[in-house]
DNA sequence: CTGAAAGCGCTTACAG
DNA sequence: CTGAAAGCGCTTACAG
């Protein structure tokens, strides 16, 4: 434990251009009010000594606040997937709150533009630092967005991405490409003269066609194939009560009595499941989303086969230090941050780490 | 951005206790030289108001400086495993430097035993306050270990674990279980009728039979199966140059018509795949380890079907925390942290983070 | 436009 | 055994 590694400190950038402290701080912070001269004169010793500030310094005499609004599906109970990302923006707050960075909540429903709309209003009465957004109804989140940019309010868009946006950074998965994971899979898994079913709740549809992109995706693989192409019938479901769906799966496998796969886009799986397990089909393989408890329930009985997860709690987690980085620390982040594409399945299920 | 909230200081404890602030550090940090009585009493209140230390204070006070000393095998080129734990540690020393960690690292060579204890010797030398290790040599690892307790120096297990230490933490995967998620994975992929094979290259075992272990793990999950039980036959090779091992490949493949899937069990996979590449086998599923370039490549291509990672990178990353958490921040941290074992394919290795 | 001083919460000698 | 003071590198008014 010897003395500390001497670093470059402001004192010694102020000593060497002649001037004091508290003109570099207005140089370093581009406060003004000072002569282009010593200011041009500070900016090189900064440069030539390769200046690093000392972060800890720096929020330790600082009495600034910062605070971080979230606004997200409300999770409507503790086995919701948005409790997942919570979870990771939890951990990150716990790390970083002693930066003077507090977190706020802003929910809204997601089948509910209306509560979209209404819960915005009052994120943008919160004046935040900085903003995480989940962006589900495309038109309304871009007016979100135009306030933020008005205000200089940087945002963060999780899960869904809005292209062509001044967002700091999105952070989730790449669903197109997941939908290809997942046709792979089945196509290892289902001899070639089967056919595959793709279930897809439509109620669970935003803006921003998440989930069809999943299912393209996973069409694409097959229509990609050489001849003879694998059947792949489609089926979309409202995602009603039971017996409304198991009325539809009976339905649409009474049709194709050579479908031996199925794709569930979201994390509805264990609805599926629940059917298989019910009418006691025994060679189907099931492949869904999301490792939320009822999923692992039937991953864990052998009824679902893989789920493609996307560590909803990592999202969060690198969301919240992506505006941390970007307003505190004032480091670099990148635009495009895709979370891993991951498979699990009863073997490693227990061993998952999501952050 | 308002006045940050108040918290609970030393100068508050010391107040309320009616001691000087000298007082209240010296029972914090348990330096003595303090009556029974006024520790007691300061003791209290600290429980009372749940104080809680600012450690970026406490850090910018303080001119200690750490030193953790990291002991694993030597990288023998850019490509090497090792690599990618050193990345995470290189990681996670330029968040923590700051905090006054300076990291050295002291390398051994996997094939010999004698580099371990002599780079070892060195090691204790350094008189680290916490030390990161492969324990590759069992009774050679025991004896630094000793040294290292007798210094009272915390240590970290990173990749193999040695049982019944006084370890900090082990942080690596669960080989027995990645064993078992192999054997599914090719029991999916590989028709019942056709037969399996194990390859082992015996150069690379450890004392810790880390290896053996995956292959147990295979061996079991078909062991478990039931009747009629698919054939597994295994090749323990010595790694020797590629004609070596394509004639005990050729030899293997002959006997066994019928081998329609392989398991290597380190990260070697590419070695076979470069066999099936030149022999030009048609309908061969490959599953290995590590996604290091070679391996990659063939991923890509699609000869190797699987590859199975342990997010090597986070370990790094991990353990380095591991140590921070125990002695800087004197945080809780856990005994034993198994890494996640993912599967990574054609479909998802181009988003797969291994940080 | 510039500098000197006080203070953030803690640690570290030092004096008594 | 205890307290007062200086200092870590930075920020923040304030005086000029």
């Amino acid at each position: 434990m010897n003395k500390k590694k001497s670093t470059i400190r402001i004192k010694d950038i102020a000593q060497k251009a002649g001037v004091s402290i508290g003109t570099v701080d207005r140089v370093l912070h581009n406060r003004g009010e000072v002569s282009e001269a010593t200011k041009e004169k500070v900016l090189k010793i900064i440069k030539e000594l390769n200046y690093q500030p000392n972060i800890l310094a720096s929020s330790l005499a600082s009495k600034k606040n910062y605070n971080f609004a979230i606004f997200i599906p409300k999770p409507l109970t503790s086995e919701s997937y948005w409790n997942k990302p919570m979870t990771g923006i939890e951990k990150a707050r716990g790390e970083i709150q002693q930066y003077g960075v507090n977190i706020s909540y802003h929910f809204f429903d997601l089948f509910d533009k209306n509560s979209f709309v209404e819960s915005s209003k009052k994120l943008i009465e919160d004046d935040p630092q900085g903003v995480i957004l989940a962006p589900y109804f495309l038109k309304e989140s871009i007016e979100v967005i135009r306030q933020l940019e008005q205000q200089e309010i940087p945002y963060v868009f999780i899960d869904s991405n809005i292209k062509e946006q001044a967002q700091l950074s999105y952070i989730g998965q790449n669903s197109l490409q997941s939908g290809a994971l997942a046709a792979r899979l089945l196509d290892l898994c289902v001899s070639k003269q089967e056919s595959l079913l793709i279930v897809n709740f439509a109620n669970d549809q935003d803006n921003l066609n998440h989930l069809n992109q999943r299912k393209d995706g996973f069409t694409a693989y097959f229509d990609k194939q050489e001849e003879p192409k694998r059947k792949v019938v489609s089926l979309k479901s409202n995602d009603q009560e039971d017996h409304v769906l198991h009325k539809e799966l009976d339905d649409i496998l009474d049709k194709n009595k050579d479908i031996k796969g199925i794709y569930v886009t979201n994390s509805k799986a264990h609805r599926v499941a629940k059917y298989i397990e019910k009418r006691n089909l025994k060679d189907i393989f099931l492949i869904g989303y999301d490792l939320i408890p009822e999923n692992a329930k039937h991953l864990r009985s052998g009824i679902i086969e893989f789920l493609i997860c996307q560590r909803p709690e990592e999202q969060g987690y690198n969301a919240t230090y992506t505006l941390f980085n970007h307003i505190i620390a004032r480091k670099e982040t990148i635009k495009e941050n895709y979370t891993s594409i991951d498979i699990v399945t009863k073997e490693n299920v227990d061993y998952y780490k999501e952050l």
